[in-house]
DNA sequence: TCCGAAAAATTTATGCTTAAAATCGCCGTC
DNA sequence: GACGGCGATTTTAAGCATAAATTTTTCGGA
C-alpha cells in the first residue's frame, strides 16, 4: 500500500478503471468500444472513473488482441536524393493521413535491399505494421518485386514502367496532365515559342512530364516549341536551372538574327529548375512574367522567389497519401492503380501585365 | 483441416513452433532471448523450425508483456518551417538511431497545441511510444511546457532561452563554436574583412550563431568585420542571400573610397543564403574563393552549387540524433543537457587558389 | 408468477516473458 | 553399486491489457 502510492503511479488499466466505477472489465471496454449497449448511468459512472485515474487506451494490448497492427511503415528515401522539399510537405501528408485513418506512420531507413527486406519482415510478420509505403521508385527498383514476393503488403507512390499493367498497388499525381496544364495556361496568355527545361529520363515522372509537354505542344500547334535545342535535360536542381536558363535566352541576346527562335515561356520540369531561370532572368535585367513567362512543378516555398512568385503544378499530395494509405489497410491483396490531377497555382512568373 | 491449409497460413506463433520443434514455448523464447541458457542441440533444432515456419517474434505481444514501448515519437515540424534540407538530413539520422537502439521512429503532425498534446497523451499513456523528440524549438515553444506538465517524457533538439537551466532535456549542435570555427577558417586564409549574413532572432539557434561571429571576431582583432552594416539580418533563404551580397558588395564597385570597409569574405548563416551569395557573385563575373570567401552551414546538398563546393559547417546529426533517443530511453526524467561540436567541410568557396 | 429483452459479468483467448519449480544426467562417496 | 546432491536444462504457472463470445443477472410488463 505505502509502496503502491510512494512509487510513480503506475499508468492505470482498464481493471483499475472497473475497480473504482465498481464494474466489470468487460463493460469499461464497452464503454469505450460500443457506448451504445451501456446503460447510460453505467456509462457516466465509467467515464468519471477513466477520467480520475486519467486512463488510457493501452494501445499495445488493443493491437494484440485485434491483431490489426496499429501502424504503417514509410521507408524513408535515402538523403543522396535531389533534396525535394515536396518530399517533405508529401512525408506531412502522409503522416497526416495515416492519423485520419487513425494509424501512425513509422519510419525506416532506406539501406541495401537485403537489409531493407529483414527490417520490413520483422516488421510486418512482427505484427507492427499493416504494410508499407515506398516511393521514389526508380525503373529498375527491386522492392517492390521483393516486398510482392515476401507476400507483405505495399503501395509505391510512382509507378515504374510497367504502367497500369503492374501487379502491386501505386498512387501517382498526373505529371503528364500536370505539365500541359502549365503549357496551356501561358499559351492562354499568348506564347507560342515555348522551351521545356527538363530532367534526366531516371524515373517515369520526368518521362511523363516531358510526355505531357509534347503532347501539349503538339495539340495546340506550337510546333517551334517542339523543335531542337528548345527541349533540354539540364537536371533537376537549381544550378542546372540557372545554366539551362541562360543557355536557351543567350541565343536571344546574341544571335538578333535568330532572335525568332527565342523562346519566351520556360516550362520548368521542378520549382527548382524555374528558381534558376528566374535567377538567370533578373541577373539580365528580364522580368520574369513581363518579359518571360517561368513555370515550375510541385509549388514548393521555393515560389516565393523574393518579390516574385513563380507559376507552378501542385500535386495532390494529401489525396495521394490518403490512397496509399487506402489502399494498405483496405486492398492489402489486389493491385489498385490511382493517377490524380493536379491544379496549378498562378503566380507573378507568368503574368505578363507584371 | 482443411480448412487451415486453404485459408492463407496465418502467421506462426511461438506455440507453432514449440510444437514443431518439440519443446516447450518457453524454450523457443529462450532461444531468442537468452540463447546461452539453452543446450546447443535444442537451440539447432528450435532454429530450424522457426525458419521452416518463417517465424517471427510479435512484436506487439513482446512490448505488451514488457511493458516498454518499442516506438520513439517525433513531431513532425510544420512545413511552413523554412524548407530545411538539413532537417531532412535528421529526421533520417533520427530513424537511424532509433532502430540502432531497436526502436522505430512514430511520426506525429504538428498542429494545435492543445490536439498534439491530446495525441501525445494517447500515444504514451497508451504505451505506444517511450517518448517524444521535438525539434525546431521556438523561444516561446509552449511544447516543452506542455510535456512536462503531463509527465510525459521528451527530449528537444534545440534549446529555449532558458539555455543549461532549462528543466527539461535538450541537445543542441554548438553553433557559436560552428561560426567561430569558419571565422578561423577565413582568417587563417588571410582575410581580415568579413561580414556576417545572418536571419532573424526567431530561435537561439540563430542568436547563437551571430554571438560566436562576434566572439570570434573580437578574439582575432578583427574590428573592422564588426563595423555597423557589416552584421545584417537578411533571412534564412536563398532569395535574402542573394539581395544580402548585393548590398554587401554594391558599395564595393560604386564607392571606390569606401573599398577598404567592402568585407572579403562572407560568413553565411546557411547554406541557402551562401548558395544566393554565390550566385551574386558569379553574375557579377567574381569567383568565389578567389576574389570573395564564402560559408554557409549544415552541409547541405546545396553546397555543391554548379562547379562551385561551398565551404560549410557540419553539424553532426547522427550524434545528436544518437543523444535525443538516448536520452528517451536512459533518462526519461531528470533533465541532461548536450553540447555537440560541429565539424568544418572546407571547399572551393574559400579557396583561394580556386 | 414468469417471460424476454437489456445490461452486466464470466469465460476464454491473443502471444509473449519473468520467476519459480521440475527434470535430467553425472559424479564422488561410502 | 546405491544415494545424495549439484549444475545445467527445460517446463510449469502466472500474468500483461484488451476484446469476442457466452452466460448470468436484472427488471418491467403480461
Amino acid at each position: 500500500m505505502s509502496g503502491k502510492s510512494s512509487a510513480a503511479r503506475r499508468k492505470a488499466s482498464m481493471t483499475d478503471v472497473a475497480e473504482l466505477a465498481g464494474v466489470s472489465v468487460m463493460t469499461v471496454s464497452n464503454v469505450i468500444n460500443r457506448p451504445q449497449i451501456v446503460a447510460e448511468a453505467t456509462r457516466t459512472k465509467v467515464h468519471a472513473a477513466m477520467r480520475e485515474l486519467r486512463y488510457r487506451n493501452n494501445l499495445v494490448a488493443r493491437s494484440l488482441r485485434l491483431a490489426q497492427p496499429r501502424q504503417i511503415g514509410y521507408v524513408l528515401p535515402a538523403q543522396d536524393a535531389v533534396g525535394n522539399q515536396y518530399m517533405d510537405a508529401f512525408l506531412h501528408d502522409l503522416a497526416a493521413a495515416c492519423q485520419a485513418a487513425d494509424r501512425n506512420l513509422t519510419l525506416i531507413t532506406e539501406r541495401g535491399t537485403d537489409a531493407l527486406m529483414t527490417a520490413c519482415e520483422d516488421l510486418y510478420f512482427g505484427q507492427s505494421v499493416a504494410g508499407f509505403v515506398i516511393s521514389n521508385v526508380g525503373t529498375e527498383d527491386p522492392r517492390p518485386v521483393e516486398l510482392r514476393k515476401r507476400g507483405i503488403p505495399f503501395a509505391a507512390y510512382g509507378r515504374t514502367g510497367e504502367a497500369f499493367a503492374s501487379p502491386w498497388s501505386w498512387v501517382e499525381g498526373d505529371a503528364a496532365l500536370g505539365i500541359a496544364m502549365a503549357v496551356d495556361h501561358v499559351a492562354a496568355r499568348g506564347h507560342r515559342e515555348l522551351a521545356f527545361v527538363g530532367a534526366d529520363h531516371a524515373s517515369v515522372t520526368m518521362v511523363q512530364r516531358e510526355h505531357g509537354y509534347r503532347e501539349a505542344c503538339l495539340r495546340l500547334g506550337l510546333d517551334g516549341s517542339l523543335a531542337a535545342g528548345r527541349i533540354v535535360h539540364s537536371g533537376s536542381d537549381l544550378a542546372s536551372g540557372v545554366r539551362a536558363a541562360a543557355d536557351l535566352l543567350g541565343a536571344a541576346t546574341n544571335d538578333t538574327a535568330a532572335s525568332s527562335a527565342a523562346p519566351t515561356a520556360l516550362i520548368c520540369v521542378s520549382d527548382q529548375v524555374a528558381a534558376g531561370a528566374v535567377i538567370t532572368l533578373q541577373s539580365r535585367g528580364l522580368v520574369p512574367g513581363r518579359d518571360v513567362a517561368v513555370t515550375g512543378y510541385d509549388d514548393t516555398p521555393l515560389t516565393s522567389f523574393g518579390p516574385v512568385g513563380i507559376t507552378s503544378v501542385r500535386q495532390a499530395s494529401a489525396a495521394i497519401a490518403a490512397e496509399l494509405v487506402r489502399l494498405i489497410i483496405d486492398r492489402p491483396g489486389g493491385p489498385e492503380h490511382v493517377l490524380l490531377p493536379p491544379r496549378l497555382t498562378p503566380r507573378s512568373s507568368t503574368d505578363r501585365a507584371a
